[in-house]
RNA sequence: CGGGGUGUAGCGCAGCCUGGUAGCGCAACUGCUUUGGGAGCAGUAGGUCGCAGGUUCAAAUCCUGCCACCCCGACCA
């Protein structure tokens, strides 16, 4: 391809609106132009990456004997509700209507169609397992699209089914695809990581999520370098360290007028933070019979949402008390609040439990009490795991230290169990002849979202380091002064007919650019290998071959072609 | 949905407070010069100032309503 012809449309200035890295570069390469929220056009420049990552996905699911097909976009309210989702999936569903009034639903996920394709065309034990999959668009009406298209409303997804007669079926299956996935990200040339993670709003027993490491990820992964221990904080088990000391201090009572926050409380009573506790009052679960229950921390530890809400006397989702509700029932504000003589019940964090001698609010406003300790001046109330984890706790395996990394999450696979097949009464007659419904597992891969998670983890001040196997093209040629010089010029078509015909994939600047636009073009597009072909070089016979992020030298003339058609 | 913010040329912004001629940089187009790291000079073109209503002799500017987009939070590939 040449420039000329390429609708090549690079932007200097950073538009105002990209707030990361990736979203910028793909807005100021010409990769993807904004239709409105959450909704983007894909480039000539984009799709070419796009494609290479879709094709890589669709080789290596192949591969795992996966069989691709290509479901309805648009899905009919009636699969929904039959499933429970059309009014459990909320807003996220976008929702229309034909001329008739009948409602429809822009499919945010296909579990409900595959379920009634698989109804319909699966009879019998003899056709399973079996795993379908597809590359399609899907909608989901984001509360918040942002960052371009790394969360965007319509986006590209590879989805696939699995259908098994029993669990055991179901776990070898997941493994291969576990397997596939690891080859996808690995052929993809990504650094990543596979983390168990919690299986959240689709079900399921066992999840795992892949993540693709960079620093500006959403999501916390926790792991063990060097163990095979990783999970996504929201699911990594804190494990309580040290073993409960014996009390030392007197409990003492503290006027702690301006102490609002265990930060207050640290800073001005010279009180270590491991040695304080803050106490959140959430609302309770109906079936606790009460209106609210305190959650106690550690005064460094942060409360896990995921794990709040799923212990049985916490309301799910977790919802914060408010000031009032919180002076109504103990008479403080929230500034002041401990578990000495705490008129609500209470759940403290495991590592709470080992605490001695600790800090925490009296219950009273401005007051503090000081060197409390469980047994001697309170009862150790019920413990949960109730924290994130944080770098250096040990590992629920026992396998080390924890260390935090960040990450983005591109793939998510899930045993699924019967859910769908349940609730949809899909059914399959077994070796005796009865009706079972078949075990289900589901794998989704973010096709674009790979595309700017790798800009994320791949990129410098100039641009886009693209990783080979999805750069847009191979190679670009770089002619400096090419409209002038004729043997500039004529090598450089002479180099792009070879390298085409050797297979390569070849950009060439033909656009009559000064060296410095030239240059700074083919940074910021990022293709992994330039040729820079100038009068000065061939003076001497060489030309000079650039590595996107890495080497720069001369090569000779003749050497060119074998250099570049090397893998 | 709650909180905050912004809508002026393709992109980035000024002008608004204090009403009166719509402006700057980049990009685009033409010509000349320049040409190994985002050139110079000269010229050209490009605007329903988000939309609707109101106040006024006069509205980008003041008022009201609406819409869109962005940021922070709960959700997700």
């Amino acid at each position: 391809m040449k420039t000329s012809a390429f609708h090549l449309a690079t932007q200097r200035e950073v538009p105002a609106d990209a707030e990361i890295v990736s979203h910028q570069l793909m807005l100021r390469t010409g990769m993807i132009r904004k239709l409105t929220s959450g909704i983007y056009t894909w480039t000539p420049l984009g799709l070419k990456v796009l494609r290479k990552v879709e094709q890589v996905v669709r080789e290596e699911m192949d591969r795992s004997g996966s069989l691709e097909m290509l479901m309805p976009s648009v899905q009919p309210a009636e699969l929904w509700q039959e499933s429970g989702r059309w009014d459990d999936f909320g807003p996220l569903l976008l929702k229309m209507a034909d001329r008739a009034g009948r409602e429809f639903a822009f499919g945010p996920t296909h579990e409900e169609v595959i379920t009634e394709f698989a109804r319909a065309e699966i009879r019998s034990y003899k056709q399973l397992p079996i795993c379908f999959y597809q590359i399609q668009t899907k909608f989901r009406d984001e509360i918040r699209p942002r960052f371009g298209v790394m969360r965007a409303r319509e986006f590209l997804m590879k989805d696939g089914y699995s259908f098994h007669m029993d669990e055991a079926c179901l776990g070898r299956f997941y493994q291969v695809m576990f397997d596939t996935y690891t080859r996808i990200f690995e052929r993809l040339g990504l650094e990543f990581k596979a983390v168990e993670a919690d299986s959240g709003a689709i079900g399921g027993a066992v999840s795992h999520e892949f993540h693709v490491l960079a620093d500006s990820g959403e999501d916390q992964i926790a792991h063990v370098p060097g163990s095979r221990y990783a999970a996504n904080v929201e699911r990594a088990e804190a494990v309580a360290e040290g073993e409960a000391n014996a009390p030392q201090e007197n409990l003492q009572l503290v006027d702690t007028p301006d102490a609002r926050t265990i930060a207050d409380l640290v800073k001005q009573f010279d009180v270590p933070i491991e040695k304080t506790i803050k106490t959140l009052v959430v609302e309770a679960s109906r079936s606790s019979g009460q209106a609210l229950v305190a959650l106690l921390l550690r005064g460094d530890h942060e409360l896990n949402a995921v794990k709040a809400e799923k212990h049985p006397d916490v309301a799910s989702p977790l919802r914060m008390a408010t000031e009032e509700e919180i002076r109504d029932a103990i008479g403080a504000g929230p500034g002041s609040l401990g578990p000495f003589r705490l008129p609500i019940p209470c759940i403290a964090d495991r590592q709470v439990a080992l605490m001695s001698d600790f800090a925490a609010g009296a219950n009273s406003d401005g007051q503090h009490y000081f060197g409390l300790n469980w047994g001697r001046d309170v009862a150790l109330p019920r413990t949960a795991d109730l924290r994130n984890v944080v770098a250096g706790d040990p590992a629920p395996d026992g396998s080390g230290a924890l260390e935090l990394l960040r990450g983005i999450e591109v793939g998510h696979i899930f045993q699924l169990g019967r859910k769908y097949s349940e609730a949809m009464n899909a059914v399959v007659m077994d070796e005796n002849g009865r009706a079972v419904h078949p075990a289900m597992g589901c794998y989704g891969i973010g096709v674009s979202r790979i595309v700017a998670a790798a800009i994320e983890q791949n990129h410098d001040d100039n641009g886009i380091i693209w990783p080979e196997p999805m750069a847009p093209f191979d190679i670009m040629i770089l002619p400096l002064n090419g409209h002038k010089s004729h043997r500039v010029r004529e090598l450089a078509e002479k180099f792009y007919g070879e390298l085409r015909a050797a297979g390569r994939e070849v950009l060439l600047e033909d656009r009559n650019l000064r060296a410095g636009v030239m240059f700074a073009d083919a940074e910021l597009i990022g293709l992994p290998h330039q040729l820079v072909i100038g009068d000065r070089g061939l003076d001497k016979g060489v030309v000079e071959y650039r590595r996107r992020g890495g080497e720069s030298r001369e090569i000779a003339i003749d050497d060119a072609v074998g250099i570049l058609t090397v893998d």
